[in-house]
DNA sequence: ATCGGTACCTGCACGC
DNA sequence: TGCGTGCAGGTACCGA
């Protein structure tokens, strides 16, 4: 579900709904989605109020008046707002998050829903480590740094992939916008023209302002906090595309394994 | 230091 | 209809 223009949709519905609330209690029931002791997780946050939230890479960072709850949705992790705990439509055996907020107005509860239990809830004393070790903001980077960051053996699909690298893009975004450069994603990044590096960062960027413009895209069961599907997916031009004509040339896209990850690409556009 | 492969977990689509 | 297989927006960790 959530790269970037994902997680910043989600962080944008939250940020009315959260922002200055206090946390009055907490409850969690998986020991994947809670590394360590969840009820000591529980008791760090219950009492906590809410001063910011902001996101960083596809990282929830939720800055407490106490420390930071940092919050990753892995594949299919979802935080929705709701006016109780128990609205049976939001809450099922995949809900191992419930967050009771002050009763001083709705909605009442944040829930942390999670299928695969992918996703991971810390709190830290300040910045998670995990999150200090990102690369920089594909939106923020400047062409120089990113041509400088290039200097690598690596593919450029795995590249994209690599948080350390860029934080934020994930397969979907990594396939759209070496699509959108005519790159081929096992081409070597040390290798890229300077003037092909700089197609790429145009294009990635390009893409992510229009994804979050449209909400982020909505795969199988992405939705925002308020429960709201984005309409990105209608966009893509290579991803979960494969068979059909590319847009440009009617090329079959074509499907790959790279880095363990499908790689969606047209085999005459994205030349090596 | 970098890189690629594997593991983690559940649900679903597909082929037989 | 039922069952096995492979695949899915993610990251961490291991060994080369």
């Amino acid at each position: 579900m959530p790269e970037l223009p994902e997680v910043e949709t989600v962080v944008r519905t939250l940020v009315p709904h959260l922002t200055g609330r206090r946390i009055v209690e907490a409850r969690f029931d998986s020991r994947f989605v809670t590394p360590g002791n969840r009820k000591r997780l529980a008791g760090r946050l219950a009492g906590r109020r809410i001063e910011s939230i902001q996101r960083r890479g596809k990282f929830i960072q939720v800055a407490l008046d106490q420390g930071v709850l940092t919050i990753h949705l892995g594949m299919t992790g979802s935080l929705r707002v709701a006016a109780t705990a128990d609205a049976p439509a939001l809450t099922s055996s995949h809900t191992h998050g419930i967050f009771t907020l002050d009763p001083t107005r709705e909605p009442g509860v944040l829930l942390y829903n999670d299928p695969r239990q992918f996703g991971r809830i810390e709190w830290t004393p300040s910045v998670s480590p995990r999150v200090a070790r990102l690369g920089p903001e594909p939106l923020d980077i400047s062409l120089e740094d990113f041509r400088r960051r290039l200097k690598r053996r690596a593919r450029m699909k795995a590249l994209l992939l690599n948080q350390a690298f860029l934080a934020g893009v994930g397969n979907i975004y990594a396939d759209e916008s070496l699509y959108a450069a005519g790159i081929h994603p096992l081409a070597i990044a040390a290798r890229l023209k300077p003037e092909r590096a700089a197609r790429l960062l145009g294009a990635l960027q390009e893409i992510l302002r229009a994804a979050i413009a449209c909400g982020g895209s909505s795969i199988s069961d992405y939705v925002d906090a308020m429960g709201e599907k984005g309409w990105f997916q209608v966009e893509h031009r290579a991803y979960g595309r494969e068979g059909e004509p590319c847009k440009v040339c009617g090329t079959p896209i074509k499907k790959i394994l790279v880095a363990q990850r499908g790689t969606h690409f047209c085999p005459q556009c994205q030349r090596r």
